[in-house]
DNA sequence: TTGACTCAGATTGTCAACAATTCAAGACGG
DNA sequence: CCGTCTTGAATTGTTGACAATCTGAGTCAA
């Protein structure tokens, strides 16, 4: 989050006010080549396209991508810093393949974190602020009856996020996005489909909790979510290992 | 953390075991420059010598550090990931100055995952384990007493996520690392010394609560010692405005 | 056959020149 | 005097060429 706010437009420091014409171009949908990369390539590996340990070639991406290496490093750089590849010196990008006991490690945190916001949520909220967080579950459960994984996968993040919002607390929102992320990135890559299709059940129970403002219950049903979450995952799910690289990444839509 | 792995030597694949001469200089000191740069950087940073919104420009610096101004970009480039240094697009690199209420959400958050860990490490630890801490206590306390400002920080973050290692939780522990960072940068710019001597006290109390075993105590105790830190900050500090960035970066000694 | 060495081919790391952007100072008209 | 536009120096962004490094196949002796 932090480097996404030193690219694009969000850094440009706007006038308080128009005065005249300034520039012509004052609507850029300029949008950050480079953010449009990484946005592309993010989806392919939380897509589940990719095989974790896969090898991403500098040249093979600029080729791709028609942009040259340097702009590739660039984004590699920014993809290993949200774990979702591993950079090896001298050795190049790799897709990056979380072990069971980082997984593991990974869902303790979360745990940890949400169970102290959905506490604090629960006793502040008001009911209509939850609308967004219907919503996401009701996008989550039409994305797996699809069976766009993908989107389901980012739903339900977006729903951690959305709720960890609420408890307005900036820095535990950052760090609990990063945990996010590499959650998604597990998921995609040794979550079952089936298992997750009971997820929106499970959500739409934790709600009804925090709607009726029992702060301990709630948090004992988020525990829940994560932990369900958690146990179905499995470490063994097949890749097709040698795909082009070229056609997986092409074949993922972008956002 | 993560990027702290891909450079240095830690990345390098070991053989399993020394077969024959395999390379002249297996014993590499060879530390990677761009470490030796960023840490110097972080050092005066966190030595309280850089005010914060100073700018660091690219061609300054690597006039300083001999080296090429890629290699300062990429430098920069981890700052910035790491919360020093803010990048702003076509305009340079700036020390980072948090806002209030940004720290007040950083001592939040940590007050969040403190609270659980000192209390995990409280009920499992054995006393054996916890001499490094009294060691960290030692060092912070001669360090203030010394007028080491920079180490006494270093040192008080260290104890801090030693205690969070006890626990046994990797994920958190990374989690609290970042925090911890942000935490040193905010003492840096708006710790006052003289309240800082009052430390090391506080966490010879909380060690002692710890060895007892006394765990909701313990987090309460922990709790406390991070409210003091956050009570004691002055948001109006003073730093010498126009000093020049070679003597300031000079005139600190790398750690 | 095994293990150590050698040597291309491929891939990543680094650099220095060039292009694009920002910022501050000055000119200009109202 | 205020706001706008112009201009140019300073700074950052980008590129393509070159250097350093890794990998793996092939060679050779034991």
């Amino acid at each position: 989050m932090n480097q996404a706010e030193t690219d694009g437009e969000v850094t440009r420091d706007m006038p308080p006010r128009q005065i005249g014409k300034i520039h012509e171009k004052t609507s850029d949908d300029d949008m950050d080549i480079e953010v449009v990369i990484s946005e592309r390539i993010k989806s392919s590996i939380l897509g589940g396209a990719l095989a974790p340990g896969l090898k991403l070639p500098e040249e093979s991406l600029s080729e791709i991508f028609g942009v040259s290496r340097s702009r590739i490093r660039s984004v590699l750089q920014r993809l290993a810093f949200e774990d979702l590849v591993e950079i090896k010196r001298n050795r190049g990008a790799f897709i990056a393949s979380p072990s069971i006991r980082e997984a593991r490690g990974i869902f303790d945190a979360r745990r940890v974190i949400e169970r102290v916001t959905t506490e604090i949520v629960t006793r502040t909220v008001l009911t209509i602020q939850l609308a967004k967080l219907h919503e996401r579950v009701k996008g989550q459960d039409e994305a797996w009856k699809q069976g766009d994984y993908r989107r389901g996968i980012r739903e339900l993040g977006e729903f951690h996020l959305a709720m960890c919002a609420l408890a307005h607390n900036q820095a535990l929102t950052v760090v609990l996005e990063r945990l996010i992320r590499r959650t998604s990135l597990i998921l995609a890559l040794y979550g079952l489909p089936n298992a997750m299709m009971r997820m929106p059940a499970m959500y739409t129970n934790l709600l009804a909790i925090v709607e009726r403002g029992e702060s301990l219950s709630a948090a004992r049903a988020m525990e829940r979510c994560l932990f369900t979450l958690e146990k179905d995952l499995n470490f063994r799910s097949i890749f097709s290992p040698n795909a082009e690289l070229r056609d997986v990444i092409h074949a993922v839509a972008p956002d």
